[in-house]
RNA sequence: GCGAAAGUAGCUCAGUUGGUAGAGCAUAACCUUGCCAAGGUUAGGGUCGCGGGUUCGAGUCCCGUCUUUCGCUCCA
């Protein structure tokens, strides 16, 4: 039997195989952590997202959409706190395995120095009793001025090594007095590394006036810096959401698992503006809500489950992720985060501008509460590719592989096939071709056996084969082969549409989520 | 980042103690068959991840490096 890891593998080698995923400059040896999106991948990804979004936006009559841009003020990440809370030095210890901050190790050891002082004080101070004076001992005692010497000389290195942003020479404060990690107690140390995880760059082409900006590493702040433009141009009334799909940016220590882990990746999200109080009954809402639109794929019901956090993050007070049952193990998927007033207030804060909504049914202003749903395009790409891919054995004995995708998902809909390549068949079947093809994305296929080019339907997912054969001329008839049982029925041309359609319709998954 | 494994054609792999790069599948053209892949003929496609070293000679031995996968770590 094969592992979970081997499945994997096959994953990823059938997603470059068939044109869904590749490595990206795969000519230069590929960029760390990067892929692109081919022919096949980029239709099943549009077509996830055009999920999301009608199932956001169609279906809900107070969710409406924006598009900002990447580029957003250099401000707007101060007041959402990603400058501040992601640009510390880290060290590790290559024993332990563990990392450290390397700012933290040095004040802890400024902390040590000043501890001995203390006992020698504490320790003189019961031996002279009331005569003791502490300004005189400690101007005098070798001890003492040894250790502060040592302090002093440590704390004016680390000032120094923190003002120029100097790594390397707090690594050479660690290992100059002897850190040693508190587990390992080795000083086996890396260099001291720092991680920001926000890609930067500069706008602005003169080097003097030029102003130094992020890559968005959410899309969020772009739907919280709007919300007021949205709520007054589009007469919003609270509860509403903004959903948007869009790119994000994150430098990552270590991106690994294929797609599920890039550095630049592509998120879903939908704020939802509530009132201040009232937003643990709107978390639970979408929290069940967005389950369904999950469960809605069919992928199976039992591969999804909820994980709520225990540690929250310094904007929520209440978070839970549904996780997705992967070959690497359930993983998460998509995070709903009840974000109460942080962004808004803060953004309200470094602007200085009123932001706050007027409620007329309450008469009165308030800064709004937030619900969050964020849900990663790529990975859930990932979780679909993973359930829909299948190592059949046939009755016959021989094996296939097949993409049970969701038929609305498909990057093809249907495969038109000419039974033979003569007689006049191709050309019936390219007429068929050109019927479907302003609704349906087809594709025409006259190469080997009809077998074999079923296989290949197989292999990318295509839910439905048409064949046109010798009768076809006489019946208006054509074989109609599904991919998932390999059924065949006979249907006339006229009814292609109408069937087709009542299979790959994005409606059918839309009543799964309002039933 | 640490540790382990891998890298030869689009894919899966073979390549003897170092001696001029191979197969199957896939792709393209033509022929043949015709409702569940793997008939025939022909063609295209590789400076063996990259760089250096040893050698008369390196896919093969040594060093470095890059990429990928796995474990640990990190993950607002």
């Amino acid at each position: 039997m094969a592992s979970q890891e081997d499945i994997f593998k096959k994953l990823i080698a059938h997603c470059k195989e068939y044109g869904f995923v590749f490595p990206s400059s795969e000519i230069y040896d590929g960029l760390g952590a990067v892929y692109d999106y081919g022919q096949n991948g980029v239709e099943l990804k549009n077509n996830l997202k055009r999920y999301w979004w009608d199932a956001m936006v169609l279906l809900n009559e107070n969710v409406v959409g924006i598009d900002a841009a990447v580029f957003m003020h250099p401000t707007t990440w101060k007041a959402s706190g990603h400058v501040d809370a992601f640009n510390d030095p880290l060290i590790d210890n290559k024993d332990s395995k563990k990392r450290y901050r390397a700012d933290v190790l040095i004040e802890e050891l400024l902390a040590k120095y000043e501890e001995k002082i203390q006992k020698e004080i504490a320790k003189a101070a019961k031996r002279f009793g009331d005569n003791f004076d502490e300004r005189q001992f400690r101007e005098t005692n070798p001890r003492v001025l040894e250790n502060q010497a040592k302090h002093d000389q440590i704390h004016a290195r680390f000032v120094k090594a923190l003002n120029d942003s100097d790594l390397a020479e707090l690594k050479a404060i660690i290992i100059d007095y002897d850190v040693v990690d508190p587990i390992s107690g080795t000083k086996n140390w890396t260099d001291v590394r720092q991680f920001n995880l926000m890609f930067s760059t500069e706008m602005g082409s003169a080097a003097d006036t030029a102003m130094k900006i992020y890559l968005r590493p959410e899309t969020a702040q772009g739907i919280f810096v709007n919300y007021l433009n949205v709520q007054k141009t589009g007469r919003m009334k609270i509860p509403f959401g903004i959903a948007q799909i869009g790119k994000a940016f994150r430098n990552e220590i270590v991106a690994r698992q294929f797609i599920f882990r890039m550095r630049e990746f592509e998120q879903m999200e939908m704020q939802f503006f509530v009132r201040p109080g009232e937003e643990m009954k709107w978390f639970e809402h979408w929290k069940q809500l967005r389950l369904k639109w999950h469960k809605a794929l069919g992928l199976g019901d039992h591969k999804y489950r909820f994980h709520d956090h225990d540690k929250l993050a310094h904007y929520a007070n209440a978070a839970t992720d549904i996780e997705f049952e992967l070959p690497f193990g359930f993983k998460e998927i998509e995070g709903i985060h009840s974000r109460t007033d942080f962004d808004l207030s803060s953004h309200e804060k470094y602007s200085g501008k009123n932001i706050k909504y007027f409620d007329p049914e309450l008469n009165q202003s308030y800064t709004p509460y937030v619900i969050e749903t964020s849900i990663g395009v790529d990975r859930t790409f990932l979780s679909i590719m993973a359930a829909s891919y299948e190592e059949e054995l046939l009755a016959s004995g021989e094996s296939r592989i097949v993409l049970k995708l969701p038929p609305a998902l498909a990057p093809v809909k249907a495969a038109i096939f000419p039974l033979v390549r003569k007689d006049g068949l191709p050309e019936a079947a390219r007429s068929i071709l050109e019927q479907l093809k302003f609704d349906f994305k087809c594709t025409y296929d006259e190469k080997d056996s009809i077998g074999k080019r079923y296989r290949r339907q197989d292999a990318t997912g295509t839910p439905i084969c048409i064949t046109v054969d010798h009768q076809t001329l006489e019946d208006n008839c054509v074989t109609v082969r599904h991919r998932d049982n390999m059924r065949q029925e006979r249907v006339p041309i006229h009814s292609l549409h109408h069937l087709i359609n009542e299979q790959v319709s994005l409606k059918n998954l839309f009543k799964k989520i309002v039933e």
